[in-house]
DNA sequence: TATGAATGAGCCTTCATTCAT
DNA sequence: GATGAATGAAGGCTCATTCAT
């Protein structure tokens, strides 16, 4: 996907240093946004909820769309360190894709922040080139583990598909969880974890 | 869901007559829409490439909203209309089941419009109220196929999941391959309905 | 005042024959302009009152302008009208001043119709050509009988101001009647011009 | 009058500090006002007499609504301030209403401003609830100097008419003096002011 | 004469961004 | 770093008027 896109991603200044007054505006930006989405999120809310004014935002970031950029990007790294973490001291592959299942499940429903949820939904308000760096940093990492993952269960025998396929079925398929899993007691995250990875695998 | 909404769709005007004009216009919105996403089409790009000026647009549409509505709530009803036929005369609800699922993949891939994208997509930018009566309209037809043909697997103890969250499995699955899927000499969209058919089916 | 208006009234078409359409549609529009002023009286909004689409209202007048302007010009040729009858055979210039501030007071407080109203309030939305041809119509006959009236008082002593101050400060205070007077038990029209024209004159 | 008026005043925010940015909007927004009326003076109008860009109006009031209400409200408040000044210390009744009738002609014909026409002549395009915080700032005051001293000279059986009656038809009397009066030598404003004052009582 | 789609200028308002203080 | 007034380009929508049918 990426190698297709003819977008230089040089133009991206890469991820600075995030300082707390950058912590909190982003972690503003990204509920606000998961509220009413990029486009309806005006400069003005995110700073009024912050507490400085509008002016005072462009000190910490040059434009909305860096903001945006940023907090994917971010969010981006956080789940491929979370990924690695996952499968790091884990042999056997379909204990890793049970693991990998379950931490994107808790990285979308996790209560104190929706940056998982911005990462899917805003994608089409971000400029290619900032599309292209956080495609780049995600393939690095978080995908890599995923396919790690699959192609270990595919040399067992045990996956239903091919990898390829199955990666996306379950990228959408767990993204859509946001829009209708609710915990309760008689499902819960690892439960659901538990039988979406099932789904995938010869029983 | 819709269930919990306090929201009263008796405000919303039904679906009146689509006249000639408002369907071109709808065709051009659309494709504006998965373009460039609702919020950032302006009611002047689609005048423009509809071939008419902005004014006019307020003709046949008492307002941008009322264009996306509009375009949401057809496609819904076609998309009831659609699965009805799919599995009209079907009795195995695996047959119903995979009919159903190429008809999805069917709406979400045809070439000559984008109105599945948008129904996906631009869900958030739908109003309330809108929103509220096209769930009503999708509930009454599309979804009632898609339970009776999964209830039926589950019947027969084939489903490897419970329907509903087969159902929420499926739908996020099947809405990504937006993302990915290009057809082409080793994966035809009826191969991958099989795959995808085979993959919630004890095999 | 008519005198220093450059504006020539030569452009302003006199008042044609009034159709039974063009008349219902006077009717409506005065309403309307009543209630809710000019400039936020729609084109349409009149047309739908008559029960004609807005195009038709074309036909009958060439422009929204157009419509203020005649009926002005009736109501101002219809008061000249009733200014003559209230005052002819009538010689005490006391009784003919009684006679026009009862008839200016039954001209704004009428119930069929709010066109002296509009006279009043929607000067200012009147092209000043097609002012100056009212002011002309109205310099001609309704005015020319209050001054004879006042001059009539004024030469037998009995009028307190100068017969031009008189005329204006009465014209603001019945005109302003119609934000307040609304008939009851306690004053009547015939009442409160019996009252008006007792302060005017010396007791 | 405000009694019967159903519309709650909550809604309607409270005169703000008026900074100097914002007196110089009002000040050139009552002028075009009066010259050409509410509804046909845009936004931009203000703003480039102003010497401002439009988007910049917004800063300072939230609509053109506001800036039209905050004209009338500081305009009645003023008028409110002047009338208690001008009956100040004055015990005589007649001497108040003659002050009153002053103060009031002095208002509306003060060369700086026409903050008095707009008060008049845009009441109809004022929302009803801002119309309402109107009136309640005017019957406050205003109009309490005005009931007592034309109770005053009833009491002392002076006044031609019912005080309230006198008070309607004063108003309008004075206030369509902005239509035709202009001070010359033979006629000045406080020539003006006794001679009305006359008018309403027994000589 | 009536219709109603189309016009196109114009309106109020929003908003990301800049910059002097 | 923070402020908040100012910018100026759009944006959605309105509306008097025209005209082919």
């Amino acid at each position: 996907m990426s190698k297709t896109q003819a977008v230089s991603v040089d133009s991206v200044a890469p991820l600075g240093p995030i300082s707390p007054a950058k912590a909190r505006i982003l972690a503003v930006a990204v509920d606000l946004f998961h509220e009413k989405g990029y486009e309806r999120t005006t400069v003005r809310d995110i700073a009024e909820r912050t507490g400085i004014l509008s002016g005072s935002l462009f000190h910490h970031f040059k434009s909305k769309q860096e903001i945006l950029y940023t907090a994917m990007a971010m969010t981006t790294q956080a789940m491929g360190q979370s990924a690695e973490a996952a499968v790091t001291g884990v042999d056997d592959p379909v204990a890793q894709l049970k693991a990998l299942i379950l931490m994107e499940l808790n990285s979308i429903h996790r209560e104190d922040g929706h940056a998982a949820y911005v990462l899917v939904d805003e994608w089409r308000s971000l400029d290619p080139e900032h599309a292209a760096a956080v495609l780049k940093l995600r393939d690095g990492s978080y995908e890599r583990c995923w396919m790690a993952a699959l192609e270990g269960c595919a040399d067992k025998g045990i996956l239903k598909n091919n990898p390829r396929i199955a990666r996306q079925l379950l990228r959408g398929a767990l993204a859509w969880t946001r829009t209708w899993f609710r915990a309760d007691g008689a499902l819960t995250l690892p439960g659901l974890a538990d039988e979406v990875c099932g789904t995938f695998l010869k029983s």
